[in-house]
RNA sequence: UACCCCGUGGUGUAAUUGGCAACACAGCUGGUUUUGAUCCAGCUAUUCCUGGUUCAAGUCCAGGCGGGGUAGCCA
């Protein structure tokens, strides 16, 4: 990409960054990260912040780190810790030796509470939760202190020990920051600190009794770990000052600063980890990295590469504006990759057999197949061609319509890579569906060119009954059938009941008995496919559309079907007696 | 009803910080083509509204209107 002409690479976050770098700011350095709490699976999403924080470093020859957000012991898990790990990995990141928990921090953020507590800038509090909360007042009204607000330095330290220790028990108390419960900002009444939680945590087992809540541990882990600029989702604006009150107040090695963006929405799907839980725990889709899922390894096992994603979420910008972008970007991003990268093979969705008469019986021919046209390096190979061939239903019409190119009565057609075939009758059941269709071969058009010049409008895929490998096929659709899940209350409602087509009788060429689920195949005229990570066996083959290929003739029959059904709502007009 | 944030083509982002509104996607036309793919060319905007400052406003100021966030011992 020139990146002249690009919009991209001048989102606000780089303008700022930019702009320290000008004015000397941080020794010059530039540092973000990455900080995923580990208890769900990444989805499209983080993909936009990861390629947002390591994106920015790299462009300013600065660093990443990845960092767990692991303070709260009752949600977080191991088994996230390493998914989340390899999804970064594979979009094509790298942290190098700069993997970090919040939880490493747990004895220098427990240091600097007490510091806080010393200064007179925390106490704990005995309230319960209920009375905090109607302490804490409204978004209208100003709050009141806690009786408990004033106690003393030595007093909060014992209960501090206390609290730690374990002595105390869940919800009997909890270490607050003073700072103001007249703040129009209600984050910033006396805010949370420390609560007690008899929990095991994943990392640091039972050597805690209490865990720091984010605020508190966020920016002091960003300072003790030198970020410069931590990036972070809309949702955390109103959490800045206090993100800097604490940063104000403790000891720290140095001073990040907070900047928000506007979290990635996409239409027709959900982006929210929670929401994706229950679409998981519901059984609504098959598992976290079912096909049809946002999530990094649901497009990974649809076949989306990481440099499609990562274009997307260049091309998706960075910015503070609240938008939902269209799904065809992300395909045109996948498809744009894939186009570059992807073998071309043939595959038949829906077979219906061809029968050449005039070809030698028992006769097969290797032809030549060019893998594929954007990369000559990729070569050719030989497909077997014989009298007998699947081809698609749909590339067979009894009547065909105005500007249809393929095969009909008395037609001729190209037979990709083949001979060019000229359509001499088809056989019906008893229900009059198809079930054949006979053809003559010119044998002078091997290779797909005629000696005389004449020219074909079409040319179909095939693949050889006798050499067909049989195949299932999964076309997947939009995952719900509104462009904003929510509409009307809950999403589930909106799920599509069509997300998932399977067609079990699919037939494909024989090379596709190599196929392996990392390489991207491009199903000639019908779209992007790779093999099924999971449901491929030995001797049998499941294939996820990715995405299909873009069909300007589908495009032109829906059109055509609408003005037909204008025409025919419109009333005939009147004759003359 | 308090505080904070945001309004630029159908969609998402730009506009060198006050100087001819640009790029991508989508859509529509047409061309090339042994994939109706790819590729190529062309077309598609009173910058939410009203007023003000200025030679000049998407950009600055004032007032509206609209959308969003915030009252977890979640992150």
């Amino acid at each position: 990409m020139s990146d002249a002409e690009s919009t991209a690479g001048n989102d606000f976050v780089r303008q700022i960054i930019r702009a320290d770098l000008e004015a000397g700011k941080n020794d010059g350095r530039v540092h973000t990260r990455f900080p995923p709490e580990p208890n769900g699976y990444l989805h499209i999403g983080h993909a936009k912040a990861i390629c947002l924080n390591f994106g920015a470093a790299r462009d300013f020859q600065g660093l990443c780190n990845l960092r767990f957000d692991d303070t709260n012991p009752a949600k977080e898990e191991t088994e996230y810790v390493e998914a989340i790990q390899e999804d970064i990995r594979w979009l094509g990141w790298d942290w190098e030796d700069r993997l970090y928990f919040a939880s490493d921090y747990f004895p220098q953020l427990w240091e600097w509470a007490i510091h806080l507590v010393k200064k007179g800038k925390a106490y704990v509090d005995s309230l319960t939760s209920e009375e905090i909360r109607e302490y804490r007042g409204s978004l209208t009204e100003p709050g009141r202190e806690s009786p408990y607000r004033n106690r003393s330095v030595d007093e909060n330290l014992g209960l501090l020990e206390q609290m730690k220790n374990g002595e105390l028990e869940e919800g009997a108390c909890v270490l607050r920051a003073k700072v103001d419960m007249t703040h129009a900002n209600v984050l910033m009444r006396d805010p949370a600190m420390y609560r007690v939680k008899k929990e095991t945590h994943h990392r640091t087992g039972t050597t805690w009794n209490v865990y720091p809540m984010y605020d508190f541990a966020h920016g002091l882990s960003d300072s003790i770990e030198g970020i410069t600029h931590s990036l972070c989702s809309l949702e955390f604006e109103n959490h800045r000052p206090l993100y800097d009150w604490f940063n104000e107040n403790c000891p720290i090695p140095s001073v990040p600063r907070q900047y928000e963006f506007a979290r990635l929405s996409l239409e027709y799907t959900i982006v929210s980890k929670r929401k994706l839980i229950r679409l998981v725990d519901e059984g609504h889709v098959d598992g976290w990295d079912d096909p049809r899922m946002p999530t990094i390894r649901g497009l990974r096992r649809r076949g989306y590469t990481p440099a499609a994603l990562r274009n997307f979420c260049e091309k998706v910008g960075v910015a503070r504006n609240i938008s939902r972008t269209e799904m065809a970007l992300l395909e045109s991003c996948v498809r744009e990759d894939l186009n570059r990268v992807a073998l071309r093979v043939m595959g038949v969705l829906d077979p219906i057999k061809l029968v050449i008469e005039n070809w030698p019986e028992g006769q097969v021919e290797e032809l030549d197949a060019i893998n594929n046209p954007e990369d000559e390096s990729a070569g050719s190979r030989k497909i077997p061609f014989s009298g007998e061939l699947w081809i698609e239903r749909a590339d067979f019409m009894e009547d065909p319509p105005r500007k249809y190119f393929r095969l009909g009565p008395d037609r001729e057609v190209r037979l990709r890579w083949g001979y060019f075939v000229t359509c001499t009758g088809f056989d019906k059941d008893d229900a009059g569906t198809v079930t054949c269709i006979r053809c003559t071969y010119d044998p002078e058009t091997l290779g797909g060119n005629a000696p005389d010049g004449r020219k074909v409008k079409g040319t179909i895929h095939w693949v050889s009954v006798a050499h067909a490998l049989d195949a299932e096929v999964r076309l997947y659709d939009l995952l719900f059938t509104k462009a904003d899940p929510e509409e009307g209350g809950d999403f589930v409602q909106n799920l599509n009941p069509d997300s998932l087509k399977a067609i079990t009788c699919a037939k494909v060429e024989p090379s596709l008995a190599a196929a392996a689920a990392d390489i991207p195949y491009q199903f000639e005229r019908t779209g992007y496919f790779c093999l099924d990570s999971k449901e491929s066996a030995d001797g049998s083959l499941v294939f996820n559309r990715t995405v299909g290929l873009r069909d300007s003739w589908a495009k032109a029959k829906k059109k055509q079907g609408g003005q037909q059904k204008k025409k025919e709502r419109r009333p005939p007009p009147p004759r003359p007696s």
